[in-house]
DNA sequence: GACTTCGTACGAAGATCTTCGTAGTTTATT
DNA sequence: AATAAACTACGAAGATCTTCGTACGAAGTC
């Protein structure tokens, strides 16, 4: 049982790019991140340091410049992030934020199929 | 192009009082909370002035004891929080968003059913 | 070797959230 | 009329988040 901690929205930015790109050093982040947000090195060193404190993240110090990883893979983290949405806003029904989900963003049509599948798996599934 | 304010989790249990019971008093919220969590009157009293204050609710001052109500419906925000949280940690796709849904949490066939037939739906409204 | 660049560490300030105590008013009770 | 109960308002403390400046050590450059 995990602590499932659940990151903050600059955390989360810093994450997608981990996630993205794979471990990365300070330098890095700061890099891909300057292209959405002004946020100085400092600040980005800052925050790898306390997600590491915090175990979002994990570090390698064996160089100087150290690199930074993700502590768990994307899916994880997101489904923490969506169980944590359904609980607080959809009185814990699934389907309610699926039915938000669906009207409130465009999807293309692949992503339809895609989603029309899994559903279809999930069916199968119960017996 | 409304503010659009994306509530906390405090001030979502408190909406979803509201959404659940419509327009209510202090008091009245606050008893309905006291089932999940230990919130002191003045507490609620305080979030509510705050939420106010916010634009989240809006109150009838006519009588002694205030009547508060959500100023958007339940829909309107949720579709915001989704939205967020698809900008946020999903890279923007919402297809993504409700795979992780879909395995997160537990869904009823029922519900499998009325997410398939939204797609159908949205499926037929694309040309 | 002196100087500039690049890196980590860390403290601290400003913002926002959450919680509650205290004060003061109005209504109900005895 | 005195007392108790119910309400609103508000200040302030404690938490957490975010941002950055400053300090200082390690590499690279002239």
């Amino acid at each position: 049982m995990s602590k499932d901690i659940t990151p903050t929205a600059t955390e989360l930015a810093i994450l997608g790019v981990l996630w993205n790109t794979g471990p990365a050093t300070v330098r890095e982040v700061h890099d891909a991140l300057s292209n959405q947000t002004t946020l100085g090195y400092t600040s980005a060193l800052k925050m790898l340091q306390v997600m590491h404190k915090k175990g979002l993240v994990k570090r390698d110090e064996s160089q100087r410049s150290h690199v930074y990883r993700a502590a768990r893979p994307a899916h994880a983290t997101q489904g923490g992030l969506v169980r944590d949405l359904i609980d607080k806003a959809f009185a814990g029904s699934a389907a309610e934020l699926v039915v938000r989900a669906l009207s409130a963003s465009p999807v293309s049509d692949d992503e339809l199929d895609r989603i029309r599948e899994l559903i279809d798996q999930k069916d199968r599934e119960r017996e």
